[in-house]
DNA sequence: CATCCAAATGTGGGGTAGAG
DNA sequence: CTCTACCCCACATTTGGATG
């Protein structure tokens, strides 16, 4: 959804140049209109009215007479069910069952102002929620009441130009080589096949290892498919109980293919003889869920002697340890299963910076001063 | 040690700002 | 009017304390 910012920048030839949407194309990409100025001021006030002019030409505000419960079952359960994936339904309902609805259910859709979303937001800050979940629960709120506003039951998305508390930047941490060490050791001493020895040379995801069968490893054609991720949800139909859901990993793109290489082969073939289950990793004849793993994972950790970290650090160690090799962003994008190379990019070019310093300083000590 | 439950964090797509 | 790095929001998972 749209940021907030005016849209109104200064050129260098000094005039001001303000910008709105005009219209969609037939791709649905935004076409936008412009507007110019001497002085900042009447830009501002035109490019308002033509704001106005685009959005509001042709709508006429209908009647909503429900309470804002009403609108949000009805928006999650009706409107949103078959967009979402099953885990993401499961998470809105939680926050909006928990925080949203005790707070704000009672009132009149079309009475809700900024004000009391507002008086929302400070009952969530003082729940010692942090920031991201106090974000979360308002996206949820947002989403909806854009969808109010599609439909034409408000004006204004009461939720618009909150003062949120802000997020902390998270660093991606990733193991050195000698924790990735002595974790692998603790890692292999395992009678069965280790989920830490999985991640760190194949970089799947917890769910994704959890889901694993025997059957997705192709020892001939030397190829791991990806083909499902597990996890455990909220039960939609009764809120009390939780289920394990397995699904299509994340995204398309996470559906893909992973080369085997000859020691983690050799590993897994030796695995597999003693393993009478259908799962790789597994808890009882059955999968182990990622909670399980986790708990595993963490016994590892301490028995290691390492830092309290997560298990998908070793995802992060695994694509990190590539991008030391020298593997290029494209490739390793592909192999960690992500839509394009953006997000590829955006996480690892920090180590992609550590290595060219290296390379660097190796060639500058040549110098000898 | 497994399961439940709520919170925290990762990922993808799209908009804005800034420059050409 | 066009291009794109960066940032934000919506969506999708992972994490870990509580409980049995």
């Amino acid at each position: 959804m749209s940021r907030k910012g005016e849209n109104i920048y200064k050129r260098k030839d000094g005039r001001w140049e303000g910008r709105y949407m005009k219209a969609r194309n037939e791709y649905g990409k935004i076409v936008y209109g412009y507007i110019y100025g001497k002085r900042y001021k009447y830009v501002k006030e035109r490019l308002a009215e033509l704001k106005v002019q685009y959005s509001f030409t042709h709508k006429n505000i209908h009647i909503y007479e429900g309470t804002v419960q009403d609108w949000l079952n009805h928006w999650l359960n009706v409107l949103m069910r078959k967009k979402i994936k099953l885990s993401t339904y499961s998470s809105y309902r939680l926050r909006m069952d928990k925080y949203i609805i005790p707070f704000l259910g009672k009132k009149q859709l079309t009475h809700l102002n900024s004000r009391e979303v507002e008086e929302f937001v400070n009952y969530l800050t003082l729940l010692n929620l942090s920031a991201s979940t106090v974000h979360s629960i308002v996206t949820v709120l947002k989403s909806a009441m854009n969808k109010a506003v599609v439909e034409n039951y408000i004006i204004s998305n009461p939720c618009n130009n909150l003062s949120l508390p802000t997020t902390a930047i998270n660093e991606i941490s990733v193991l050195t080589m000698k924790e990735q060490d002595r974790l692998e050791k603790v890692a292999l001493k395992e009678e069965n096949c280790s989920a830490v020895i999985l991640a760190l040379y194949t970089g799947l995801r917890i769910g994704e290892i959890s889901g694993l069968k025997w059957t997705d490893i192709d020892f001939d054609k030397n190829i791991i498919y990806v083909r499902r991720t597990l996890y455990r949800i909220q039960n939609t139909t009764n809120s009390k109980k939780t289920e394990v859901i397995m699904a299509e990993p994340k995204t398309k793109s996470s559906k893909r293919s992973i080369p085997l290489a000859k020691n983690l082969k050799n590993y897994l073939l030796e695995k597999q003889n003693n393993d009478s289950s259908e799962y790789v990793i597994f808890c009882k004849n059955s999968y182990a869920e990622p909670r399980v793993i986790s708990y595993r994972f963490r016994k590892n950790i301490e028995e290691a002697g390492i830092r309290n970290i997560h298990f998908h650090v070793l995802r992060h160690t695994f694509a990190t340890r590539c991008v030391e090799q020298g593997i290029d962003i494209a490739t390793l994008s592909k192999l960690m299963g992500h839509a394009s190379i953006k997000l590829t990019l955006d996480t690892y070019t920090d180590s992609l910076w550590e290595n060219r310093k290296a390379a660097v300083s190796v060639i500058d000590s040549k110098l000898g001063l």
